[in-house]
DNA sequence: GGCCAGGACACCA
DNA sequence: TGGTGTCATGGC
């Protein structure tokens, strides 16, 4: 598989996904600082447990910036429970928070910057790793960067495009210099993706045994 | 009872 | 540099 195809295979699963699930409105939060929240605590962990975590943390009184910073950190990884790795989330999001607070709790002005250099910095981030960085570049800060996960990594090797380095810049690669670089479009695609993953089985989407042989014609072998 | 979920870090060879 | 262990809950 050659990057020409690439070019023309990816941009026709994504309207497919689109026709097949609609769009999902991502992220599934109510600020920008909310999605970066999500980001860390929905590192292996579903989101459903996730949305008790916030819901909690909602609850307390504690979902803002300052919020966070003041509660300790025996008490922060009560409240984010559910999310499972409560004690390594509650340092995570202190980390988080004493970054944001060194832009005086500012998103815009933390956001503001050269994009590569910006991802490198929130990647220092303790507890924020490629994926988390680039999913609050792209859905809390907006920048075009597509975020790939494990549905994205399992989906392009049933396709048959996996670039050759199994590392997430390579595959990050695949669909930026595929794609062009729209936010809304990044937004969505990745969505679709962790979408498809959820529906079709494990094994793989052509192996034509699965109960949602329709989604995967639907969503990946009508696109090839 | 086992597997998995919208990962990242620490440690070791 | 790459591989492995650890962090851990809730739903199916």
């Amino acid at each position: 598989m050659n990057n020409l195809d690439a070019k023309d295979i990816l941009p026709g699963i994504y309207s497919n996904l689109l026709k097949c699930f609609g769009p999902q409105h991502w992220w599934p939060g109510e600020s920008p600082f909310e999605v970066m929240i999500g980001a860390i605590l929905t590192q292996s962990a579903s989101w459903h447990n996730v949305e008790l975590s916030i819901a909690a943390l909602k609850g307390a009184g504690k979902l803002t910036p300052s919020g966070l910073r003041e509660t300790p950190l025996h008490e922060l990884a009560a409240l984010v429970h559910s999310s499972g790795y409560y004690n390594a989330k509650a340092k995570k999001l202190k980390a988080l928070t004493d970054w944001l607070g060194s832009y005086a709790d500012d998103l815009g002005t933390a956001f503001t910057g050269e994009l590569e250099s910006k991802r490198r910095e929130i990647m220092e981030i303790h507890g924020v790793g490629p994926e988390t960085a680039d999913s609050i570049l792209l859905y809390a800060a907006e920048k075009p960067v597509f975020v790939i996960d494990a549905y994205t990594r399992r989906t392009v090797g049933r396709i048959g495009i996996a670039p050759s380095e199994d590392t997430y810049d390579a595959y990050q690669q695949l669909f930026m210099s595929n794609l062009l670089p729209v936010v809304p479009y990044y937004n969505e695609y990745h969505a679709l993706l962790v979408k498809l993953g959820k529906e079709i089985c494990r094994k793989t989407p052509l192996c034509g045994t699965c109960c949602t042989r329709e989604l995967c014609s639907h969503g990946i072998s009508a696109a090839m």
